[in-house]
Order: structure tokens, then C-alpha cells, then sequence
DNA sequence: TTAGTTCACCTTTTT
DNA sequence: GGTGAACTAA
């Protein structure tokens, strides 16, 4: 930390001196490249509060963006903690699309939309393009949904208006009649009164551009604007700030192009490179030092990534000591790595460290699943970051469209969704007869519903449930007018017979789904108005839960990013999963490069120790797979790691893996189901064979030939294992056994998976 | 016509 | 291993 000076206002307290150039320097552009914990929201925190303190602005007067929910959350507690209260009033503090969704709601008329709008989360939005694909008449196998879907978010990432799109990205979907289906789409949308989540930015920059007034209005409010994470900006977002920052031009952006993993969702790492180009004369500001890590961290994140070429460069530096290398240890399979990493972190927890310093990040959400199995196996807290989030739960948006066909009797989506949950015998043919009514008439779902109850359409005990739930419906909405939003949840919840539903299942996750709803409808009172709890719902997918005991964090990487840890588990290390197939598949070079920035994010996470793990045996898809490491644990430089494998055999076992010749699980992994991405991923290894011997060689001398097998098991003995069940043993060798299983016959096994019966 | 049952295909990453 | 869509029994 640097010199401080006594007169100096607290906000600059312990800040160097780069950073308090990034927080004077508050007039004209400015841009801060800030590498992985070099104190960036620090400083831009710090920056928010010297805006204030000196009456540069007022809270209203500032914009400032983030790329989450939690980095506003911090962002805002932290402002907080250096101007106190004036916080309170920062109106335009938070997402792109919190804020998008904000000023849409003031503008809506311009686009043809009420300002009661609903979001839809991606899972309506599928729904209903899959029901414009079966009304264009397109087969959704050869045409999925989910294609279609993500190619509209392209378009609305880059700023494209159905208008805008020519037959040649129209052609990117069912011979050309891509633009034709996001035209559909956005018609629909607009009847339904509805938006989705591309459209909160899209339909705020066609105002901007089309209402002089409007824009200039905004304009003039935002004297200062801030966003953070630059390098993740996207076209939409990007050409917002440059409308909004014309006339005060004091815009100051924040990034680390060798973070930028979000190029899947439109970012445009060039936004970073060109800011000079686009905002003349602007200010360029370097964090170098990093506060965050030890060396061989560092050093070990710096050599992964300096594979990566067109970088702006940087030379991160740290002035702490040494401390531990990055350790990578290879294991037999997923199980092993999960129990390994318990292990570790017992010994952690032991040693005194709190489990809240402790993060396990993964490169694809399933792979959660296998330490969230380990660690209820040993009772280890654990709680897991984005992955099955709350709000996208079933019985959770089940109850969420129940308040929304309250809310906003036009909200078709919602009343689909609960038309028949519970089971009230209204299937398909009855569905599908008053969306035909709906259709020919021009109304909403529940407007047809009412109708066709006048009709003989529906057989008599069809109508009658139909009718009961009409009338439901309507109650309800009459008790919404006078009742607190929390207590007609829990009415509607149990008059609907959802709960009953619930309740009259004994299964294990029906009594944590009651629990879920309950949790629900508890949320709901912190919000004065439904209407604000459901956007709160849209926007913010993640319950903050209440913060109680210590507990070990898992989460994807991507979520990671901005969070650091004492201790960071990176799992999953090998080709196929991280870099990811797909990655490779699909984008070439350009996405091998974002990996590796996935992976320099990943490992620029730990404070003090940093584990890497690759398996040898993985299931995918719930078949075994064998596996090399990722081609990041070679790019690792050796001075800064300790590598260990806990398998016996060392380096003749990891040769064993590429010719599947001594694979025990061979037999399963062969044959039948694997994947066509696997298949292409077993391909893509042969010219990379090379490459992984070279690692185990050169670390042989660090191998600890762990395992020599267990001293209980003896040849003849009855054991259990968890997924071939009782069998006995026909032969030891090592830590691997022979065993005729009663069930699935003759196997190849690890010890560790058997358990004396 | 609905509800339970097998079968294919599957999975990055998030607002 | 898990979901959603086609298939089949009631």
C-alpha cells in the first residue's frame, strides 16, 4: 500500500497510485485495463464515492453498470460503507438489464408495449418459439427451438431489428426463414404484452435512436458513467453507452481483456481494444499490481495465458511472498476427484480455515452433481452458485405463473403452464380447443377459457374444471386487490390444490419442494407490491438465501468471476470437458482462446492455494469415458506446480487411457452410446497423444505411487458395489479387482468402489 | 382423451 | 443420468 496522506478524503485510503488516477481522473473517457485482483472495484468504488463526496453529481445523475446482480449488490454495499445513505438514491446502479428494464418501463408506449410488461425467462421464450416453429409448419427436429432461439438473441445482441435482417443471416435457420421467424416473434411478444431478456437493451436502443427527446433527456442525466467489466460488452450495450455518453462524454470503462469469456453472449472483446479509437483523447489507466495471490499463482495463471496471442498485454506483479505451488493431481475417476477434494477440504476445515474460503469451480453446471453427492455422503455444508437456481425450480415457477395469470390476465405463457398443474384432466385436446378459440377470436388464453365455457366444446367434466379454475382465477385477482401479496400466494397455493399435490406425494423431494415454496412466499414480503417482486424475480434469477453457517462454495467458473478464495479447487481438467468439446467444435482458435481465458479466470480466483484436478474415468452421459488432461495442466510452467497422481502405475496407466487397452471400464465405455462429440473428442486426441506422455514423464520423479490396494479384501470375498451390486471376488490385482457380480456378471473394478458386504 | 411408460437425445458458459 | 417427446394402456 502506498503513501497516505492524513488530508486525503477516506475513500483514497490505501489506494496506489494508478488507482487514485483512475479515481481523479473523472473527466473526459477513461479507460482502466485491470488485470485479476488488482483492485479494480477498489477503485471504482472509490471513484463512485469521490463523485459524490466532491458534488461532481448527484447519486441520480450517475450511471453505473455491471455485468451481475452480486457485483451491483457489492458495488452498493460498498459506496455505502465510504458515503453512507446517498446510496440509497442511486437509482441507476445495477445491471444492463435491470436499468434497461427501468427506463423501458418509463417508454414502453414508443415500442407498442405496456409499461406492465412481462419478462419472460428463457424457458417461455422457448415454449413459444416452439409453438411459432409448428406454426410455420417446420419440422423442430431438423429446426430446433433452441437454435432458433439462440440465433434471435444473436440478432438482438448485435442491435438487429427484424427489419435489419438480410436473406443472408436470414438464412442461418430453415433455408432462410430465420428473419421471417423473429418477426413472428416479436409480433407474439407484443401481444402477449411481453419482452424477453435480449429485448430489455434492443427495445431501449431503438428509442434512443428514434426519440431525440428521449435520448437527450438521458443524455444530459447521466453526467457521469461507469461500467465495469468492459471486455464482456456487447453491440446493444455498446452502442447505449456511446449514444448516453455524447453529450458529458465522462464515461469510464473498466475491463481485463484476458478475462473476457463471454463472447457466447455477443461480447465484443474489440469494445476494449478500439476505446481509444471510439472516445478520442481518452485516458488510459493500468493496474498491474496484484493484491490477490501468491507468486506461483500468478505465475502459474500468466503461463496459461500467454498461449493466448492478440492480447493487450499486461504485467501483473504482486509484492506478496512466495507461498504454496499450484498443485495438480490426477485421479482414477469423477468419485475419486469429488472424495479427494473432501478430503482436502476436512483437512482445511481442521487447520482452522472457515469453509466460506473454500470454492470448488467447475467449467459445466453437471458437474456439481458429483461433489454435491460426495459432500451429503460426509456431511460437508456446501452450497451451490447459480447451477439449479431457485427461481428456475418447477414448483417454483409453477407458483410464479399462478401469480402471474393474477397479475396480468394477458400472460398466455403462465396460464399454459398451470392450466393442468395440479392434474385437473384438462390435457391437450382440451388446451388445444381454446387456444383455437383464442386464436380465432384475438384474445388471451384466459379470455377464450371463459368463453368457450358458454360452448358445448369441451366435454362436461372438462368444462367443469376448466370453469372452476376460471373461476379461481378470478377470485383471486379480486382478493389481490386487498390482500397482502405473501397471503394470497399462500391462499392460491392452497386453494389451487398445489400444495395438496405436493403434500400427497411421499417422495424425498417433495417435502424440499414444500419447503422451497414456503421459502417462496417468504421472499415475497420483503416487496411492497407484486408487480415488484415479479420483476425482482425476472431480473435477479438467484436467491440470496439467508448468509448462516460456514459452507464450502461451488460454482461454475463463469460465475466466478470478480470472486476470489483462500483455496480454489479447479476440477475437471481434461480435453473434452475443459477446453470443452463444443468450444473446440464449433468456434476453433477463437474459442480454444476463450477457454484459456476461462482458465487464467479460473486460476486468478485463489488467494492462497490453488488445486487442479483431472480425471483418468469419467461418466458422461452415464457412460464411462476414459480421458486425457487438459492441454492447460501442460501449459502450467513447471517451476510454479507440484503434480501428483493418486493412481498406481504412474505413467503407464495414463498411456493406458489413450489405447483403452487396460481400461478396466472399457467394456462399458465401448460398445454403444457414446456420443458423437466423444467419439470426435477420442479422434481429436490421437494427434495429441504425445503431449500428455510428455507431462507424465517430466513429472514422473513427483508421482506418489499412492494406492497399492486394500489389506481387507481377499480373493473369494462377498462385497457390495454401488452400481453393479453384491458380487464376489475372483482376483486381486493391486488396488484393481476382478469380481463376478450376481447381477451384471464379470467386472473390472477399483477397489475403492466396493464395500465388504 | 388422459396418464403412465419407454425411448432418443443430450449439455458449456448468463442477464 | 435425466428430460422431453413419441408411444401405449386404461
Amino acid at each position: 500500500m502506498t503513501d497516505t496522506n492524513l488530508q486525503d478524503p477516506p475513500y483514497l485510503a490505501g489506494l496506489n497510485p494508478p488507482q487514485r488516477e483512475a479515481v481523479l481522473t473523472t473527466d473526459g473517457p477513461v479507460l482502466v485495463l485491470a488485470g485479476a485482483g488488482t483492485g479494480k472495484t477498489a477503485a471504482l468504488t472509490a471513484r463512485l464515492a469521490h463523485l459524490l463526496w466532491t458534488r461532481k453529481a448527484y447519486p441520480s445523475e450517475i450511471l453505473s453498470v455491471t455485468f451481475t446482480n452480486k457485483a451491483a449488490r457489492e458495488m452498493r454495499l460498498r459506496v455505502g460503507k465510504l458515503v453512507g445513505d446517498v446510496v440509497e438514491g442511486m437509482p441507476w446502479l445495477g445491471t444492463f438489464h435491470a436499468i434497461g428494464a427501468k427506463m423501458l418501463r418509463r417508454h414502453a408506449e414508443l415500442v407498442g408495449l405496456q409499461s406492465n410488461f412481462t419478462i419472460l425467462d428463457t424457458d417461455d421464450q422457448l415454449r413459444l418459439i416452439k409453438q411459432l416453429i409448428q406454426a410455420a409448419d417446420l419440422d423442430e427436429k431438423r429446426w430446433p427451438a433452441r437454435q432458433a432461439a439462440g440465433l434471435i438473441d444473436d440478432w438482438k445482441n448485435r442491435g438487429l431489428v427484424p427489419a435489419d435482417i438480410d436473406a443472408g443471416e436470414s438464412e442461418r435457420y430453415a433455408n432462410g426463414r430465420g428473419g421471417e421467424l423473429y418477426a413472428a416473434y416479436q409480433t407474439r411478444l407484443r401481444a402477449l404484452n411481453a419482452c424477453d431478456f435480449g429485448d430489455l437493451l434492443l427495445h431501449m436502443l431503438v428509442i434512443l435512436k428514434t426519440h431525440r427527446d428521449v435520448l437527450e433527456h438521458y443524455q444530459q442525466r447521466f453526467r457521469y458513467i461507469m461500467v465495469d467489466e468492459y471486455q464482456d460488452t456487447n453491440s446493444v450495450q455498446y452502442l447505449w453507452l456511446r449514444l448516453l455518453a455524447q453529450q458529458h462524454r465522462n464515461l469510464c470503462c473498466v475491463g481485463d481483456d484476458d478475462q473476457s469469456i463471454y463472447s457466447w453472449r455477443g461480447a465484443q472483446v474489440e469494445n476494449i481494444l478500439k476505446f481509444e479509437k471510439d472516445f478520442p483523447g481518452a485516458t488510459i489507466v493500468r493496474l498491474e499490481q496484484n493484491y490477490r495471490s501468491t507468486p506461483h499463482i500468478l505465475a502459474a495463471a500468466s503461463g496459461v495465458i500467454a498461449n493466448n496471442g492478440g492480447r493487450l498485454g499486461k504485467e501483473l506483479w504482486t509484492a506478496l511472498s512466495d507461498g504454496e505451488k499450484v498443485k495438480v493431481v490426477g485421479v482414477w475417476d469423477g468419485p475419486e476427484e469429488a472424495r479427494r477434494v473432501g478430503d482436502e477440504i476436512e483437512t482445511t476445515r481442521r487447520n482452522g480455515k472457515s469453509l466460506d474460503d473454500v470454492a470448488i469451480l467447475v467449467r459445466a453446471q453437471h458437474q456439481t452433481r458429483e461433489f454435491e453427492d460426495r459432500f451429503i455422503a460426509i456431511g460437508m455444508p456446501y452450497k451451490i452458485v447459480g447451477g439449479f437456481r431457485f427461481y428456475e425450480r418447477a414448483e417454483i415457477r409453477d407458483a410464479l405463473a399462478y401469480l402471474r395469470v393474477v397479475n396480468q390476465p394477458a400472460d398466455d405463457l403462465a396460464f399454459e403452464r398451470i392450466v393442468n398443474v395440479p392434474k385437473r384432466g384438462l390435457g391437450d385436446k382440451a388446451v388445444a380447443k381454446v387456444h383455437q378459440l383464442a386464436r380465432a377470436e384475438g384474445v388471451p388464453l384466459m379470455t377464450a377459457a371463459a368463453r368457450i365455457l358458454d360452448t358445448d366444446e369441451l366435454t362436461p367434466q372438462a368444462r367443469r374444471a376448466l370453469g372452476n379454475l376460471v373461476g379461481d382465477i378470478a377470485r383471486w385477482r379480486d382478493m389481490a386487490r386487498d390482500m397482502p401479496h405473501a397471503e394470497l400466494a399462500r391462499q392460491l397455493l392452497d386453494e389451487s390444490g398445489y400444495t395438496a399435490m405436493y403434500q400427497a406425494e411421499k417422495s424425498a423431494d417433495a417435502a424440499g419442494r414444500l419447503e422451497n415454496l414456503s421459502e417462496l412466499v417468504r421472499a415475497m414480503e420483503e416487496y411492497d407490491t407484486l408487480g415488484a417482486f415479479l420483476e425482482h424475480v425476472s431480473l435477479v434469477m438467484d436467491n440470496e438465501g439467508a448468509r448462516d453457517d460456514p459452507k464450502v462454495t461451488i460454482m461454475t467458473i463463469h460465475a466466478a468471476k470478480g470472486l476470489e478464495f483462500d483455496t480454489v479447487f479447479l476440477v475437471g481438467w481434461e480435453e473434452g470437458l475443459f477446453p470443452s468439446q463444443r468450444a473446440l467444435d464449433e468456434g476453433g482458435t477463437r474459442s480454444l482462446e476463450e477457454e484459456r481465458r476461462l482458465a487464467y479466470v479460473a486460476i486468478t480466483r485463489a488467494r492462497r492455494q490453488a488445486v487442479i484436478i483431472h480425471a483418468a474415468n469419467r461418466r458422461i452421459y452415464g457412460q464411462w469415458t476414459s480421458s486425457i488432461p487438459s492441454r492447460f495442466v501442460g501449459e502450467l510452467p513447471d517451476a510454479h506446480i507440484d503434480s501428483e497422481t493418486t493412481m498406481s502405475g504412474g505413467a503407464s496407466l495414463w498411456q493406458a487411457n489413450w489405447s483403452e487397452r487396460a481400461d478396466p471400464f472399457a467394456d462399458v465405455a465401448r460398445g454403444t452410446g457414446r456420443g458423437p462429440g466423444w467419439q470426435r473428442a477420442a479422434g481429436a486426441t490421437s494427434s495429441f497423444t504425445t503431449k500428455p506422455a510428455r507431462i507424465v514423464e517430466s513429472r514422473a520423479s513427483a508421482v506418489s505411487l499412492g494406492n497399492k490396494g486394500r489389506d481387507d479384501l481377499s480373493v473369494g470375498m462377498r462385497i457390495f458395489h454401488q452400481k453393479f451390486g453384491y458380487g464376489e471376488i475372483a482376483e486381486i490385482e493391486g488396488n484393481k479387482l476382478e469380481i463376478d457380480f450376481e447381477a451384471a456378471g464379470r467386472k473390472r473394478v477399483m477397489d475403492s468402489f466396493v464395500t465388504v458386504s
